[in-house]
DNA sequence: AACCAGGAGAGAG
DNA sequence: CTCTCTCATGGT
């Protein structure tokens, strides 16, 4: 099955990727936001801007007035929508920090509470969790949606949950594992298969691939 | 110059 | 439940 191979080959051909890229959890957590289908190299312009006004806590976020905040997250688009979720994000995020029972809620009760803040669906949230406050989920996304469809294991584009579920079966159960697997497949679908290749002469995985179709 | 990028929400049917 | 629109800038 590739589910048993696919991991591993995935990390032998593209090594560990290192994710999150960013400097801290305020900073992960926020960028989880402001790529949502948006180029990182965007996300990297205004974390550069951020940085460049000292604006590396939630507090400090929230201390800039929104028409300001506005404008320096232009780079990334949808940036009046953006705004206002960010700013959610932060004041959930002091609120988490303060609490000293923050470490006793489920993951899934965190989980729940990330999705009321508008703004936050099913991925951004996943990704808050398992790479901002290092809890155990996964994170799936359009590419995994691709890719476990060319590989066979599903006969249609599944939605969020099957896949979320899939990609836990893929590897071992540690936060460390599904950080890795996520960020791996990000790194192979941009690299190799965001425009199939029939040939993939580079692509790790090709021989474990059935349907060579366009989706 | 269309098309896509590390999505999500609202509305229609 | 699934489909379709909208939000928006920057790089190919």
């Amino acid at each position: 099955m590739i589910e048993k191979i696919l991991y591993q080959r995935l990390l032998k051909y593209y090594g560990h990727q290192n994710w999150w890229p960013g400097e801290s959890m305020f900073e992960i957590a926020i960028s989880a936001v402001l790529t949502q289908n948006t180029a990182w190299k965007n996300v990297e312009i205004v974390l550069e801007r951020f940085r460049k006004f000292k604006i590396t806590t939630a507090q400090e976020l929230l201390k800039v007035p929104k028409s300001q905040l506005r404008e320096m997250i232009k780079p990334v688009g949808f940036y009046q929508t953006k705004t206002e979720t960010i700013r959610q994000l932060s004041k959930w995020l002091i609120q988490y920090e303060n609490a000293d029972y923050s470490n006793q809620l489920s993951t899934e009760d965190l989980r729940k509470e990330l999705l009321k803040i508008k703004g936050i669906g099913n991925e951004t949230a996943d990704a808050i969790l398992l790479y901002a406050l290092n809890r155990f989920t996964s994170v799936s996304d359009k590419y995994t949606q691709r890719l476990a469809y060319r590989l066979g294991v599903f006969p249609k584009l599944e939605k969020y949950e099957v896949l979320a579920n899939w990609l836990l079966q893929l590897t071992p159960h540690t936060v460390q594992d599904q950080n890795e697997i996520h960020a791996l497949i990000v790194t192979h679908s941009k690299r190799t298969c965001t425009k199939f290749n029939p040939n993939c002469s580079r692509c790790p995985i090709s021989d474990a691939c059935q349907k060579r179709i366009e989706i």
